[in-house]
DNA sequence: AATGAATGAGGGTTCATTCAT
DNA sequence: AATGAATGAACCCTCATTCAT
């Protein structure tokens, strides 16, 4: 009893939850969703087998908590960020270090839980549209929706910006750039690498269409010397 | 069309492979690697459970075959894109069209292979690096560096690109879009998607550092004043 | 019989893990390790299948598992032999009846369990040496050695006795006499033809190098002799 | 076809089963009858799994088949040892030293096709008596049988001797020494070994109860001093 | 005689979930 | 609330044997 008198007491319930999650979580990371049984959340939660599922009702429920938590995690993590920093473009980088440490961290769980949950809901007959894991990432991509709206409003970068697109090459890359920090074990270098990812899609959003210059001189050109002809067709005729 | 009708029938055993393929890849499909027993492949091919294994060692065996096949298809596609389309812009295009084409197949067939055989490549102690599914990826993702890379050597992108970053972007992107055309079925309006996808990197990659404002404003007054001169020829004629 | 009287029941896993056993034991007996299924011996211990998987975590622990019981009863059957009969020539006797009943007992069960171990341990990349059996083996084996080198302390058997090849000829010679009961059913005199077996043995190991027919000759007429000249004082006196 | 002229020409299907046994010994010595399969024997004979059955009519037959030649070999070598060598303890030694060498070629191939045969045996209800295996065992006996009786008529043993309880020694004493020398890869010393395993068992079979000579002599010497004593005293009286 | 593709009836084992205690 | 024994359907895979060619 007195080893938590200190903190703030969770209910007894409360406590239990917490130590299944956590139990979970580890197991899940080390081993992967299918590999893991209830047995073993149980024994490593320190409770039977039948209690785990007074907690969670079956074992894709316990996955849905968990990827709820990170999602929940990442989203707050977000709000943070975006409160204490105002420049866009330092925006964007630290979400996109936060996103990747978030699914990085357990060794990968977060990937994986999201690989596994879709297999369930594709198995389960269940539409995605509609599935917990599409609301959950929809209110999550979100932020990277009002960071890029309000660049635009400040007028930071062009109005005119695909939102979707750059939204799926954001996420998109940043998994990518996951896989491939996990398959080197480079993540002393993940905000270097975050950094070339982001980059480009920061330059192709600032407001200047990167024309190219001298194509451009050369159509202006064009069209005052076709003005210039037409002058002189006018003058003569 | 024409280039199926003249094929010589496939041998017995060479057929039987084929439609376990087939089922498989049907099957896999519409329910998920993990749902589908070996029974159901082998009841859709019309042969008995056990000669399947006569022609796939396991079930995981069956599934690699899958992925290597369109691994193959996905390299052979390209292989042709490059050949036919010398411009590069052209080029990123029509690979990430038909990127998406064979990742939404039967039902994003190919998207959760590749998750499933990632889940028993980490449930294994094979390290994911040096695994077969790893060595596919990357002989086909050569296609993409080498496309950008032509484009370098002819002067048309810039040359300190990065590369992996650029990459990561592409298929990442690519992997998203898909789901989401997945989930909201609009594939009917997938190459203007894909387009929306492929500009904001093209973009990045141009040699043109992003133009100041004020030249895009200059060019644009010299466009207004070469109309406002013909709009008053005109009027005089 | 009395003992088992007062026994307090069994706690119900227990009875469980004894119902196990029981249906094992009679159906291994039966019809032979490899042929018995695990559905069979759940059904006949009135159990399910999954069930018997966490009372036995393999079929082969369960074989494991009735081995030890048989090596154990085997132990304290030769436990109380040894405490209860000082005479060395009895003990051989009394061990060798009761290694005769244990191994011939349901059907030849242990000598049949005897040989699945090894196809077991032999087939896995296990060498027998160390192997549960070898230990269990050892352990039993000692009781012979014990009784042997006793008789020798005590002055009735030789003592340079080749330990480890009277103890070859005693459990191979037994084996193959419980064969030939079996074969024969020829239970009933069992007793006889155990000792048949075990005189030549306790012989061998008599302290008397076989005399040549010639000294024995002697000594007898030397005692007679000797007898004689008693004789002929006694008449004296 | 040149390559068999010189060589008595086997026919094609006598070379076939020589091949096929050939490749079942060596397979079933290596990894045991059960861990091998026919598809194995077929690949290491050079034909197909069809053909196998086309001179063996099952699996089973092919155990037999082995065991049956086995037999034969060491029913041979015993008549080798038999006209070759007159004295029986000499036969006897011979014998055991043919039975162990053949008992634990090929990785102790015979003891353990002889374990298999007999859970088929007995798992397909048929009795041990009257099996094929009874009846070569038999046979082979036989050959021990013949040596002691000689041994008996030429009054080198004694005529009263047990000749089922000595054959079970023997027999059932190789077989665990076999198993020792296998454990303890201690083939080397195998002779010896054989040595002091018959050692006694001849001892026990020698005509003269075995008896301490030195007390023999010691008893009668002082039964003669006790004589004498009485003489002396008799005489002073 | 020879082939080898096809068979198909199980084999042992797993594990999320339930429910009587 | 907590337990943990019991469930049982389903899993992937094996392999001796057959038979059309």
């Amino acid at each position: 009893m007195a080893d938590a008198l200190e903190e703030r007491p969770l209910s007894r319930s409360a406590q239990r939850e917490a130590d299944i999650l956590e139990a979970a979580i580890h197991l899940f990371g080390e081993e992967g969703f299918q590999s893991v049984t209830t047995r073993k959340i149980a024994a490593r939660a320190g409770i039977s087998e039948g209690t785990l599922f007074n907690y969670f009702s079956s074992k894709n429920e316990l996955m849905r908590a968990i990827l709820e938590r990170i999602y929940e995690e990442l989203r707050d993590n977000a709000s943070v960020i975006l409160r204490e920093h105002l420049d866009s473009r330092t925006r964007l980088q630290l979400l996109a270090e936060n996103h990747i440490e978030v699914m990085s961290r357990d060794n990968a769980l977060f990937m994986r839980m999201i690989q596994a949950y879709m297999n369930v809901d594709l198995a389960g007959y269940t539409s995605i549209r509609g599935s917990v894991l599409h609301k959950l990432n929809l209110s999550y991509a979100w932020v990277f929706d009002t960071t890029v709206q309000e660049a635009q409003r400040r007028g930071e970068v062009r109005d005119d910006l695909n939102l979707s697109a750059l939204r799926d090459l954001f996420f998109g890359g940043l998994e990518y750039l996951s896989r491939s920090l996990f398959l080197h074990e480079a993540f002393d270098r993940m905000s270097e690498r975050v950094g070339s990812l982001v980059e480009p899609l920061w330059q192709s959003m600032l407001p200047q269409a990167p024309a190219e210059p001298d194509r451009l001189e050369q159509a202006c050109e064009r069209i005052e010397a076709a003005a210039r002809r037409l002058a002189k067709q006018a003058a003569k005729a």
